[in-house]
DNA sequence: CACCAGGCAAGTA
DNA sequence: TACTTGCATGGT
């Protein structure tokens, strides 16, 4: 039984949890991008990695003027790592950089506008198979760069949904973007709004011990971590 | 000092 | 399949 049919009680409850997030917080504005490119940039640098870290390394970016496919593509490797180790794990993430930017110059013709315009199952499918791009890196790419109507789940997801008793503890990403994605309209903007709000939310609740008393979804069942 | 942040891949068993 | 580990800066 692989659980999590449409209109289970969780899913039922997405609604819901939605507007309560955002009458408590409001429209949070995100992707804080202003290009395509820029996004995608920004989705690779803030794995694992605090925001604030990232819009350092795009600054850097932008004033070496490396914020362009043909750029990124001919710079020099230890270059841009140079510039994007504000955003932590700079090699690595120099390399990610340097092998979508790769997958988009080869294939696309440099071009994220042509890319999107492919079929959003088969694009998905080829960000996966970059090195360095995984399921939420290219849902975030789908979703806030392309405005294609994916689900972007994050550890926060898992926490706050675990937390309030919607969901196993081990589910997997697959189980968490189906609950959201099989129980609401497929609405880009609500998407956006929603993980951004999820996120938000997260940056209240404590990894151990969670402020319930100014989480908006304090009254729904149980906010322990360890579900008790 | 410890712990966390808008993950992912590679190695091990 | 299911763990574990490396990657790294910057803020609290």
């Amino acid at each position: 039984m692989k659980n999590e049919m449409p209109h289970s009680l969780s899913g039922q409850r997405l609604m819901e949890m939605y507007e309560l997030l955002f009458e408590r917080f409001g429209p949070q504005h995100w992707w804080p991008g202003e290009t395509e490119l820029e996004i995608a940039i920004g989705a690779v640098l803030a794995q694992n990695t605090s925001w604030k870290n990232v819009e350092k390394a795009i600054e850097n970016l932008k004033r070496k003027e490396l914020l362009s496919v043909p750029a990124l593509e001919s710079c020099d490797f230890a270059a841009l790592a140079e510039e994007v180790r504000p955003a932590g794990y700079y090699n690595l993430k120099a390399k990610r950089l340097k092998n979508l930017i790769h997958l988009v110059a080869e294939e696309f013709r440099g071009d994220l506008g042509v890319m999107f315009k492919e079929n959003p199952r088969a694009i998905r499918e080829r960000l996966l198979s970059v090195n360095g791009i995984g399921r939420e890196t290219a849902d975030s790419i789908l979703l806030y760069a392309a405005g294609m109507p994916f689900f972007v789940v994050d550890g926060y997801t898992h926490r706050i949904l675990f937390r309030h008793g919607m969901v196993e503890e081990q589910c997997t990403y697959e189980d968490l973007q189906s609950l959201f994605m099989d129980n609401l309209p497929e609405d880009p903007k609500l998407y956006n709004e929603f993980h951004a709000l999820v996120v938000r939310t997260g940056k209240d609740l404590c990894r151990r011990i969670p402020k319930c008393e100014i989480c908006p979804l304090r009254d729904w069942g149980p906010t322990s971590p360890v579900a008790g």
